[in-house]
DNA sequence: CGATGCTTTGAATCTCGTCAAGATGTGTGG
DNA sequence: CCACACATCTTGACGAGATTCAAAGCATCG
């Protein structure tokens, strides 16, 4: 985990191919470098808080997060879970309508929303970038609903696994380390600890992947997951 | 029905305080009359079909409609219900991810979505409105996201009511007339129309609603219908 | 009026959640 | 290096809630 915390090696994800700097001009980045604050947070930290004022917003340099909601009464939901070169508390409702919450050791840069909107006015290149994300998140959260409101516990897992597979830096279908922990899953596919533990004894049970520690899956059977997944 | 279908009065709605349309100037209007088709559906059709190049932007004028994907499996979800003045086909992948449906006759104007685009460039106040419908629109996803991960049945039908109580043209507490089937009402919570029907009369029995139609809903205990909505 | 489609109700089944116990793994201090 | 405590994960038994299948009510519309 010292890897998260070492600025050296940050500041270079300026010139990534992640989504909000993508293709822009060295000015706009530096701009961009100027009005950002790296922040360094241990796991398990609140990055923002639900129903603070939105005034900020963040991207990922390292580690992991989750985007989640947590109701009056005390049910919990992830939204999203974001990763090195996502973009997260793009709301524009004057307050967090989620939090931000640290699975693993993370930095991030944090960037005032008002000057990151003044700047996108002028860099055509910003503004669609920051489109771009905002497309995507919208696109990623269709197909939660449709998760949530049609599969079954196991047909939930197999799409995490491919969700995972695409979104999770690294992650190949012979490995995958998964950085959240059981809870966290249940909390993002709307199950239980004990669900999303019976669901993946089943997957293993049927061939379907190979677990050697829970935080590790390997996918053997990648036709029957997509299909279990049934991606529309 | 036939007043879905009255040209006349469609054209008013073009002043008319939609979110599209919101606070701009009559250049504008214009402009964004000139370039848009009316559109008259009989109830049941689909407006656009899911997969389709998504080259065509909605603006209800009269009726509703549904936002859904169905599956390759077949599986349906609705991922929103449209009314008057309710924006749709703000995709900006090529192809549509959903298909929009009429519940209802239905008047629409349709704009081609390059057209909307470019006006949006010219005119801030456009570009805005586009802009608030998005968040509005990721916004009412969120929750619905939340409803579908950690809600009983009974509960996702109080938010449901609530939801159309806001969203639903006419409605109030003591009268909410649903243009839905019990079968969309099921699609849109994540439910079967069975369930649907024994939660609705569980609420009846429990002295929650009053419902002396199938598709009328009268709310008589607001305080108990908003806790087991649970609005965060 | 009968026919059709939608809604409601009933009974059996199944999936998932709950509660409880046991297994596994990790980090700490002896 | 081992032993113990604490977390997390897994498994089992049971029950609640939702689905499924089937049949019966209730409208609307020829």
């Amino acid at each position: 985990m010292l890897q998260a915390l070492d600025l050296s090696t940050a500041y270079v994800d300026f010139d990534n191919d992640c989504p909000l700097f993508h293709d822009l001009p060295q000015a706009d980045l530096n701009r961009l470098a100027e009005m950002s604050r790296l922040r360094v947070l241990r796991a398990g930290q609140n990055i923002c808080e639900q129903s603070s004022p939105s005034g900020r917003v963040f991207n990922i340099v390292s580690g992991s997060a989750v985007i989640e909601r947590i109701s009056s009464a005390g049910r919990r939901q992830i939204l999203a879970f974001v990763f090195p070169g996502d973009f997260a508390g793009l709301s524009n409702s004057a307050y967090f309508e989620y939090g931000i919450r640290s699975l693993t050791d993370v930095s991030a840069y944090e960037f005032p929303r008002h000057k990151l909107v003044a700047l996108s006015e002028q860099s055509a290149g910003l503004k669609d970038n920051i489109k771009n994300i905002r497309d995507l998140v919208l696109a990623l959260t269709f197909d939660q609903v449709f998760l949530l409101g049609q599969k079954r516990a196991h047909e939930r897992l197999c799409f995490f696994f491919l969700h995972m597979l695409e979104r999770l830096p690294g992650a190949r279908p012979e490995s995958i380390k998964l950085p959240m922990s059981r809870q966290d899953i249940a909390d993002y596919l709307g199950l239980t600890t004990e669900t999303v533990s019976r669901s993946v004894a089943k997957l293993k049970r049927d061939g379907l992947i190979v677990s050697p520690t829970p935080q590790t899956i390997s996918i053997r059977d990648m036709d029957s997951v997509r299909e279990l997944a049934d991606i529309s």
